[in-house]
DNA sequence: GTGACATATAAGTCTGACTTTTTGTTCCCG
DNA sequence: CGGGAACAAAAAGTCAGACTTATATGTCAC
């Protein structure tokens, strides 16, 4: 995915980066420059390098005389999506789907609003498409299509509303999205409920009704989130 | 602010990271890391480290033959803290602060609507005085004191919401408010109105009124956009 | 117990030599 | 004249070793 061993440095990233979000280091834990260095017989430099990158996501910190230390949960870089990913890779995997997706609840309605003011005829027509694409591949366990539909349209959405902290997120809500396809529920087709809804938010932003679009998306995120059994009664 | 001067790569950055984001260097240009480690009189080791982090913000990538190229700026994880302090302290501050109010718009009434239901009983305590703190300090130009408690309220709902992802915009939104206070309009003493809506929201919260608190603090933020000239009519 | 001092430790820095990948050029052949 | 293979150069990547610096901790006198 994205970026696999581009050098040594991110060699040693894709075993200690996961490691550390799994909580295998408790916070607290101090590890040497040196001994990582021998564990991955890599050299000192090569591994200064990793650890900077580590330092710089607050995954630890460096200080003299003590060594590397591990930082506790809530100082991580929770939004860097390297370590998006290796979260949604490890144990943690539940907890941060249902984290990802609280935050869809709350961006992608206030996206999709913005997008039905200022998204480009261009962006109009690429919405309905993907919408249309996404009912075309709603049934027949076309799964991996709609899937595709599916996140390019939200990508759109995200994009179209001009706002590039939203647009950033394209990547988050695509992990979030396959993840449901390919490991948790969702072995028959996917709600028509749903897939109506998709195409009427394109309808909306098409005919430059904000509001709408922007309720029509929340119910989109409410069932997502009901079906991760989030929600109180 | 945070994190001034760790080591000689921490300097390289505190130039290099601002001048990256303020465009000094456009998307596409090359830089070569011997050439950088003269220019700031750095091994070429420190240099490389100080490389390797920009890389893991998307700012620059690093190829073999060609040299540290300037990524676009939609490559950019502007959701780094680090990224956001030095775009708030260069030119394109202004939009920097328009798309993180928009952020806030987002989420924050869905983070308040969550604190309701989650807060504990220690953290409606905070809230309350923090919005007590905010009344106190509303007139007779005590901007900091405000600010302080302004701060600390908007920190306390991100966190009591229960939500990694909000819990860590905190220091988002402390940016936001500061630079409000310091740079931008804010002379005389702060909205009456906003005053009044921040205790009602520690009041819902407090009585677990999710609903309500949601809609009192799109009310604030919808103010907050307001102030930034951000709104279609 | 408190303060000053010494010491050991691990990160931080620098340098120089070497390797590897990639690009762009050259040159030969069709 | 065009295309492909071989080649050369350039820049990042890697490594090893020596040295510097900050600092936690222990020691000792008071």
């Amino acid at each position: 995915m994205s970026t696999p061993g581009r050098g040594l440095h991110g060699r040693v990233l894709d075993t200690l980066g996961p490691a550390i979000t799994a909580g295998e280091y408790p916070a607290g834990s101090v590890l040497r420059t040196d001994e990582l260095a021998q564990r991955f017989e890599v050299s000192r430099s090569v591994m200064r390098e990793a650890v900077r990158v580590l330092e710089s996501m607050h995954l630890v910190e460096s200080r003299r005389r003590v060594g590397v230390t591990v930082l506790p949960e809530c100082e991580w870089n929770v939004y860097d999506p390297q370590v998006i990913r290796w979260r949604l890779a490890g144990a943690e995997r539940p907890r941060q789907l249902r984290s990802l997706t609280v935050l869809r609840s709350a961006v992608e309605p206030v996206a999709a609003g913005l997008a039905a003011r200022l998204a480009t005829p261009e962006q109009c027509a690429e919405l309905t498409e993907c919408a249309l694409g996404m009912v075309a591949n709603s049934s027949g366990h076309q799964l991996e299509q709609y899937l595709f539909h599916d996140v390019a349209f939200h990508r759109v959405v995200l994009t179209a509303s001009g706002n590039e902290m939203f647009a950033r997120l394209g990547g988050v809500v695509a992990e979030v999205l396959a993840g449901r396809t390919h490991h948790d529920v969702m072995f028959e087709d996917p709600d028509p409920a749903a897939v109506t809804l998709h195409v009427q938010v394109a309808e909306a932003v098409r005919a430059r009704d904000a509001e709408r679009a922007e309720r029509l998306t929340r119910e989109i995120t409410v069932g997502a989130l009901q079906e991760l059994d989030i929600l109180a009664p």
